[in-house]
DNA sequence: ATTCACTTACCGAGCACTAAGTAAGTAAAG
DNA sequence: CTTTACTTACTTAGTGCTCGGTAAGTGAAT
């Protein structure tokens, strides 16, 4: 036991082989990710994912196992980005949440990359046996459950009047930035998502304030 | 020219072999369409369709030339399904036509399968070289076309507000339709599609009409 | 006699994935 | 400090299978 001293599955401060791995796998997450938004994770095959990232077919599969487990990779990796937002969201006040939401949009926009891969896989994920299912529902039920809590919150403190559904106006709220999205991004030049949002979120603040 | 009273191309009462024919292919868009909606486009291979149509793969290919031709052929099946209900609604009142918007997601929810198969085309066409592509714009164009010049004529007998944006709105309405549809085939026990959609039906109403 | 809706047989390419090995780094023992 | 044992990050080669599509023919209807 000369230098033993961190445990074989740790992540310490090692900077030497196993680091240099690690960074190569993010490196080629972000290739896939790529490459997944703008062919799909069914038009994307492991073959193009490995010339893009400079690496062996099997040398890919050695990290990820198999095709499946590099997309929740992908998936994965999407997640932490906007978990990120997600947090500042919550610690907010509710009114504040409120305008934020055609923020939350407006990052997306910045992001285009990041947005035709969510709504791509979500497509590619629909039917149950689907890689990726099982995931989008979580997620979306998570998010409609985010939007509602703040919904009710304002409620609460009559920012909001009381006579709607906080769930369905939740999912009404997703389903619109969702759709605008998709219709962006399959025809830019006809919709102007900024300004489609930004009329959207005063739209939203008339209908939950009771005009 | 023994009895050649029919032209080559025209579509007369003959029921022989070709009207079988006619028949056959029509069968086969709607297994295809089918087998689109579950799998998508590219998750479905040409042998998966044949055996399911009970018919050889070059007995397919010779009905539709290759596969991006059945894809087309489905579209554009797909396509003459709705326009009848979008002549049904350029026949009446713009008034009328207001409170019929609802009546047009409602009705999808009876008919999952279609639904499904626009959402998982539409992401399967974002791509500008995609098969599909030029299709959904013009007909996401088309609709947002219809759209606004309904709340247009809205607007002009004084039923809707002035003060919006027809363009803008028609694209927000297209926008929350498909996106309450996704969540919906996304996850079908957590999202009620008929609760969300009337209860979007009224918010579009108090909307429209300035509360 | 010709056309047409198909069939069987086949093609090369591409697919996800595996087997087997290698070179380099790491950890513990002498 | 060196040797030895092991792990890890890959590679080349090749697996069986599926893919969309073609060539050439067949048999029935026109």
């Amino acid at each position: 036991m000369s230098r033993a001293d961190q445990p074989p599955h740790g992540d310490g401060p090692a900077t030497g082989r196993r680091e240099r791995a690690r960074l190569r796998r993010e490196e080629i997450i972000l290739i896939a990710a790529g490459m997944f938004a703008e062919r799909g994770y069914r038009g994307t095959s492991l073959a193009d994912v490995a010339a893009r990232a400079g690496i062996s077919e099997p040398g890919l599969l050695h990290h990820f196992g198999n095709k499946a487990g590099l997309l929740l990779a992908v998936i994965e990796r999407r997640d932490l980005d906007s978990e990120a937002f997600a947090m500042e969201l919550l610690g907010m006040e509710p009114a504040d949440r409120l305008r934020a939401l055609p923020e939350f949009a407006r990052r997306n926009r910045h992001r285009t990359e990041l947005a035709k891969l969510f709504t791509v896989l979500v497509a590619e994920s629909l039917e149950p046996d689907a890689p990726g299912h099982g995931h989008f529902v979580a997620r979306y039920r998570a998010m409609r459950a985010i939007v509602a809590d703040t919904i009710r919150s304002a409620q609460r403190t009559g920012l909001t009047r009381a006579g709607l559904d906080p769930e369905a106006k939740a999912a009404e709220i997703i389903a619109t930035l969702d759709g605008l999205q998709t219709q962006w991004l399959l025809d830019p030049e006809a919709v102007d998502i900024v300004a489609a949002i930004e009329a959207y979120a005063r739209t939203l603040e008339r209908d939950l304030t009771g005009s």
